[in-house]
DNA sequence: ATAGGGTTAG
C-alpha cells in the first residue's frame, strides 16, 4: 500500500458513523485511491459492518466484488451476525461453502456460530457444531469458545460444559465463556464455583461475576465483589450503575456515578444511560441537564441509546420541550425504543392525540411496533379518554402486526373502559378474558370504581383481590375511599378495624422538590423540622389567600377516616404535595417553574388547590404523579381534570 | 463483560 492508501485506511478506522465512511469513500474514489479495490474494499467493508445501521451499505459494496475471498465473506458474516437479522449470516455462510473451495477456517465458524447464538436457534447451532467437528475445528480455542456461548444462549449449560471439557488448554477467554454460560442459564452456584476454580482470571472475569450477580438480583453480592476488585474499568462501573438503576435504587446508582467521576474514569454510553435512567426515575430535572452536558462532553450525543435515555429523562422530569428537541434531532435512524419513549412521554403529559400521531408517523417510517409500543399507545388513549381509538388499536395489534395481547394490554383496556366510566363494559371485558386476570387487572377495575363511586362493583372486585393479593394496603384504602365518597362511614370504620387487625398500614405519601440543586422531601403527618415548619407557615398564608381570592372550598370527600369536618380539612391540608408547593413558592425565584415529584397520585383537593395557586400566584406548577404529569397554568391543568 | 421504552394503586 502506498502512503495515500494507508491514510485512507487509518481514516476509516476512526469512522464512527455511516456518514463519515461515505465521505472517505467519496474522497477515495475521487482521487483514484480505490484503484486498488481489493485492499481498499476489504477495509471499507470491514469498517461498514462494524457500524450500526451501515449494513445495507456494506451489502451493496459486497456485491461490487466479483470474487470475494474468505476474509470478505467472514467480514460480512460477522456484520450480519451482530445485526437484527442474524439469520442472514447463516445464509451467507452456506453460500460461502458452495462457492469457495478453500477449507473453512476457524474464523468463519466463530462468526457464524455467533449468528446462530443470536438467533437462539439450537438446531442450526448443532448442525454447525457437527460441521466444525468434521473439519476438526471443534476443540479449537476460538471455535470452542463460541460454541460454548452459542449453547449458553440456547439455554444448554450441559452442552456448553461438554464442549469446555473437550478443550485441551482453555485460555482465559474460554473460562470466561463457560462462566458466562453458567450465569446465563441460571446456574449461579455453578458459576461461583467456576469462578473460584479458575486458574487464570482477568478483569473481564470479574466483570462477568459482577453482571451475573446483577442479573440474579444479588446486588449486595455484586457490591462485595466490586469492593474486592483491585482493578476496575468503565465496564465494572457501568455494571454497578446500571444494576442499581434497574432495580429502582436510584440513589445508589447516583452514588456509584459520582464515585466514578471522582476516580477520574470517563463515563461511557452504558454508565451514562444507566445514570440517566436513574435520573428519569427520580425525576431530577437539574441533574438531568448536567448529565446532558456530560454526554456532549464525552462526545456520545450521536448514539441512539444515549439519546433515548436523554429523551426519557427529560420527559420524566417534566420538560417536554427538551424531550421533543432530543427526539427531532436524533441521529441516523430512530429505534423502536425512541418511538415508544416519545409516545409514552406525550401520553404521560396528556397529549393523547399527539401520541397517536407519532404512532402513525412511526408506522409510515417503516418501523414495526412491538408489544411495549402498544402498551404506550393504549395508555395514551386511556389517559386522554380516547375510548374508540383505544379499541381500534387494540384490534389492530393482532390483526395488522400479529402481536398477541399480553396481560398488560388487557390491563390497559380495562383502564380505558373503566376510567371513561364504562364500568359494566370493563367488568364484562374482565370476565371474557382468555387468561385468568391478575391482581393488577382487578386493581385497575377497583380504581375505576373509586373514580366513579360504584360501591357494589367495588365490593365484588375487592373480594377477588383479597384472594389474589390480600396484603396490599392500597386496595384497602381504595375501597375505603369508595365507602367514604358514598358516606358509608360504618363500612369505613369496619374496614379500618380489619386493616388494623391484619396490621396493614397505609403507605405514606411523599413529595420531593428540587430547589437550588438540593432535593427536599415532604411527608404528610407528624415529623416536624425547620423545613416543614417553613412550608406550613407559607401554606397557611396561601390557603387563606385562596379562600379569599380564589373562592376555594376544601374538598374532603376522599379522606380515609370518619372524623369531624374540620379535622378532615386539616388532613387534606397536610398532604405532602401542598407542602412542597408552598416551599417552592417560598424559596424559588420568581417566574421559575415549580416542579414536584410525588410517589402517589394527586388527590382531588390538591389538584384543585394547584389550579388555584397557578392562577392566583401566576406561577406554573408541574407535578409528576405516580403515573403521569399535571401541568398547572392559569387555573387549569394539562390533564383536563381527567385522570 | 456494561445500555435505552411499558399496565394499576395508597
Amino acid at each position: 500500500m502506498n502512503p495515500a492508501e494507508q491514510l485512507c485506511v487509518s481514516l476509516l478506522s476512526k469512522c464512527k458513523t455511516l456518514k463519515t465512511v461515505k465521505q472517505v469513500h467519496a474522497f477515495a474514489s475521487k482521487t483514484g485511491l480505490d484503484a486498488h479495490p481489493f485492499v481498499f474494499g476489504k477495509l471499507l467493508l470491514h469498517c461498514a459492518v462494524t457500524i450500526s445501521d451501515a449494513l445495507r451499505y456494506a451489502r451493496r459494496l459486497f456485491l461490487h466484488f466479483r470474487n470475494p475471498d474468505a476474509f470478505m465473506y467472514n467480514t460480512l458474516i460477522r456484520g450480519l451476525a451482530e445485526s437484527d437479522t442474524p439469520h442472514n449470516a447463516l445464509v451467507v455462510f452456506a453460500e460461502m461453502r458452495r462457492k469457495l473451495t478453500d477449507p473453512i477456517d476457524s474464523f468463519s465458524f466463530a462468526f457464524v456460530l455467533k449468528a446462530a447464538a443470536n438467533c437462539g436457534d439450537l438446531r442450526d447451532g448443532m448442525r454447525l457444531h457437527c460441521q466444525a467437528l468434521v473439519c476438526g475445528l471443534d476443540t479449537h480455542l476460538f471455535v470452542g469458545t463460541t460454541l460454548i456461548s452459542m449453547y449458553a444462549e440456547c439455554g444448554r449449560v450441559k452442552f456448553a460444559r461438554l464442549v469446555f471439557e473437550e478443550m485441551r488448554e482453555p485460555n482465559v477467554v474460554a473460562w470466561n465463556a463457560i462462566l458466562t454460560a453458567c450465569f446465563r442459564c441460571g446456574d449461579a452456584k455453578g458459576a461461583e464455583a467456576m469462578f473460584r476454580w479458575m486458574p487464570l482470571r482477568n478483569l473481564t472475569s470479574w466483570n462477568i461475576l459482577l453482571s451475573g450477580y446483577v442479573k440474579t438480583d444479588e446486588l449486595e453480592l455484586a457490591k462485595k465483589a466490586f469492593l474486592r476488585m483491585l482493578m476496575k474499568d468503565d465496564v465494572s462501573w457501568s455494571t454497578m450503575i446500571v444494576g442499581f438503576a434497574q432495580s429502582g435504587c436510584f440513589d445508589e446508582a447516583f452514588g456509584f456515578f459520582r464515585e466514578l467521576q471522582r476516580e477520574g474514569i470517563r463515563p461511557n454510553e452504558a454508565s451514562l444511560t444507566g445514570v440517566l435512567s436513574a435520573c428519569a426515575q427520580a425525576g431530577a430535572f437539574e441533574f438531568g441537564k448536567i448529565l446532558h452536558g456530560l454526554v456532549e462532553k464525552a462526545g456520545l450525543h450521536w448514539m441512539i441509546s444515549v439519546n433515548n435515555a436523554l429523551l426519557d429523562t427529560y420527559s420524566k422530569s417534566g420538560n417536554m420541550d427538551m424531550a421533543r428537541l432530543v427526539f427531532e434531532r436524533m441521529p441516523e435512524k430512530k429505534s423502536i425504543i425512541s418511538w415508544t419513549s416519545m409516545i409514552a412521554a406525550l401520553a404521560m403529559h396528556g397529549y393523547g392525540k399527539e401520541a397517536i400521531q407519532i404512532f402513525r408517523k412511526m408506522e409510515m417510517s417503516g418501523t414495526k411496533p412491538d408489544g411495549i409500543t402498544f402498551i404506550s399507545v393504549l395508555y395514551a388513549c386511556s389517559h386522554a379518554g380516547l375510548v374508540d381509538e383505544g379499541c381500534e388499536y387494540f384490534a389492530k395489534m393482532r390483526v395488522l402486526y400479529g402481536i398477541e395481547p399480553a396481560i398488560e394490554h388487557y390491563g390497559c383496556m380495562v383502564d380505558l373502559y373503566g376510567r371513561a366510566g364504562k364500568l359494566q363494559k370493563a367488568y364484562d371485558f374482565v370476565h371474557e378474558l382468555p387468561i385468568s386476570p391478575n391482581a393488577v387487572i382487578w386493581r385497575t377495575l377497583l380504581g375505576a370504581c373509586s373514580i366513579h363511586g360504584n360501591v357494589e362493583l367495588a365490593e365484588q372486585v375487592k373480594e377477588a383481590l383479597s384472594k389474589l393479593d390480600p396484603d396490599n394496603s392500597g386496595d384497602h384504602v381504595l375501597l375505603s375511599n369508595v365507602y367514604a365518597v358514598a358516606g358509608k362511614w360504618k363500612d369505613v370504620a369496619a374496614l379500618r378495624r380489619s386493616m388494623a387487625d391484619q396490621r396493614i398500614k397505609k403507605a405514606p405519601g411523599w413529595s420531593v422538590i428540587e430547589v437550588d440543586r438540593v432535593m427536599y422531601s415532604f411527608m404528610a403527618g407528624k415529623q416536624s423540622n425547620k423545613i416543614t415548619e417553613e412550608a406550613y407557615e407559607k401554606l397557611r398564608g396561601i390557603m387563606l389567600k385562596l379562600r379569599v381570592e380564589g373562592g376555594y372550598v376544601p374538598e374532603v370527600r376522599s379522606v380515609l377516616h370518619d372524623i369531624e369536618e374540620e379535622d378532615k380539612e386539616d388532613s387534606v391540608f397536610r398532604h405532602s404535595e401542598k407542602l412542597a408547593v408552598a416551599f417552592g413558592l417560598a424559596r424559588q425565584r420568581e417566574g421559575q417553574i415549580i416542579r414536584i415529584v410525588k410517589n402517589l397520585r394527586v388527590c382531588r383537593d390538591c389538584h384543585t388547590v394547584m389550579k388555584l395557586i397557578s392562577k392566583v400566584y401566576g406561577v406554573e406548577i408541574v407535578v409528576r404523579d405516580r403515573s403521569r404529569f399535571h401541568s398547572f397554568k392559569d387555573g387549569s391543568c394539562s390533564c383536563k381534570d381527567y385522570w
